[in-house]
DNA sequence: CGACCACTTGATCAGCATCAAGCTCGGTGG
DNA sequence: CCACCGAGCTTGATGCTGATCAAGTGGTCG
């Protein structure tokens, strides 16, 4: 099969981190040469998850952290109640399983939502790594930082804003991040369904679908199934702040 | 004046780590004796926050994080459009200011809701602490991935959920937070006004009210101004579950 | 005492959920 | 090869939940 993903993953037979494309993204970010080659030792694992496969489960033993190499996943959490919601889209770089240190299991689910690449590492080396490389504690407590700063911005999105925001608000956030990672900055390729998306802004399939409609009849982009093309980028940083 | 606030602190006299009634929720609470004292001495400042005064501000460069001894606060996060949102009211034994590492400033405002007492501690020192301590590596990590976690079950009140189940969730939530700091499992005594409360959950103030007052109406609770007695604990529960 | 804040309650309205029908496209099997 | 099927999506009609606007209460403070 091709392998196209966010990531580049044809690379994926760079093995180790010194060759890696996402190395800028991953926590071994701001290590140097000698104490990248010990993180790259220390990393245990480097699979592919196929889409729609399941890598972390809500209550599974924790031991390990998760890196996506390439490609793309949803995180999800479980309450109580059973109600669930869909917390996010991580792409390369990002860092799964941080919320697992807690309870000593993962408090959360990731599941593929293309064919990914993921490097594991376990938590006696993360360990071991902040111990000795001063750098890396303090890259560690940034990630998680940034962490729990992500998390805080995402509940903006549900405070009392209209499907419209929401989604422009969502747009802008893919189209930022891609261009990280050095893709065009008004093209995206959904790799979620609208009814993903709505599981992850409080809005259902249909009312994404709708949205989505207005946005190509107002001009502001247009779309060809899981293509996005942004026509006018002022515009939708505009409904993102006041609405339509 | 008096000085009640939810965790005691009328022993704020005690000013020593080793004799805080807070220690238990504190990031210390898995340290040694020694290590106390250790910690104990990195701790620069422990001073009053009074009620509607700011601790943080966003943006302020940061360099200390915030432990709470008594009292409670509101947290908030502001966009780049300016719309804000209330991300939770942080109670005794919390730190604040773990959202800072990542950009060397804070990314959210912490203000008191009643007169509070905060220990802070300088983000150099924490790092020498994890350094020497094996264990305030584990429990750091385990605060801020507790946080992570948190955030996301936050995300919930937002997904699909009507009014009754987001109060009803909020409620359950004081009380749990309440009784695990030793205090009764029936009764609140609300430090925050309609108003932030509807500003957490994604509410207006009116239907905040509504619903309490519909609470009241089918005997789930009473309520005095801000004092709320529970009467039907099983109730809530359904209603956190499935709605009214 | 008046001013203001927090709250309550009522009336109305709008945005989004819900229910429902139909479309497109890729995959499968006769 | 075509017919069938289902997943993902679009679009329409309708109704409900909660926002908005508005009026009034009680409590507190200067």
């Amino acid at each position: 099969m091709t392998f196209e993903t966010y990531s580049e993953s044809k690379k994926y037979e760079s093995e180790n981190c010194m060759k890696c494309r996402t190395a800028k993204f991953c926590i071994s970010k701001n290590l140097n040469a000698n104490e990248l080659q010990d993180f790259n030792a220390s990393v245990h694992q480097r699979r592919i998850v196929r889409k729609g496969e399941k890598l972390l489960s809500s209550g599974m033993s924790f031991s390990s952290i998760h890196i996506i190499r390439s490609g793309s996943f949803k995180t999800l959490v479980n309450t109580i109640s059973g109600q669930g919601h869909l917390i996010g889209f991580p792409m390369s770089g990002y860092c799964m399983g941080l919320d697992g240190f807690g309870k000593a299991k993962y408090e959360s689910e990731a599941i593929a939502i293309e064919d990914s690449v993921v490097c594991s590492i376990s938590v006696r080396e993360i360990e071991r790594l902040i111990r000795i490389f001063p750098i890396f504690l303090k890259t560690m407590m940034i990630v998680m930082s940034e962490e729990i700063t992500r998390e805080n911005k995402n509940m903006i999105y549900f405070s009392q804003m209209s499907a419209e925001q929401k989604l422009a608000i969502f747009i802008q956030d893919m189209i930022y991040q891609l261009m990280q990672r050095g893709y065009s900055g008004s093209e995206v390729n959904l790799r979620m369904t609208r009814l993903e998306i709505g599981q992850h802004l409080g809005l259902t399939m249909e009312t994404i679908s709708r949205t989505f409609s207005k946005f190509v009849k107002i001009q502001v982009l247009v779309i060809d199934k899981k293509n996005i093309k942004l026509l006018d980028t002022n515009q939708l940083k505009r409904i993102s702040e006041v609405g339509v």
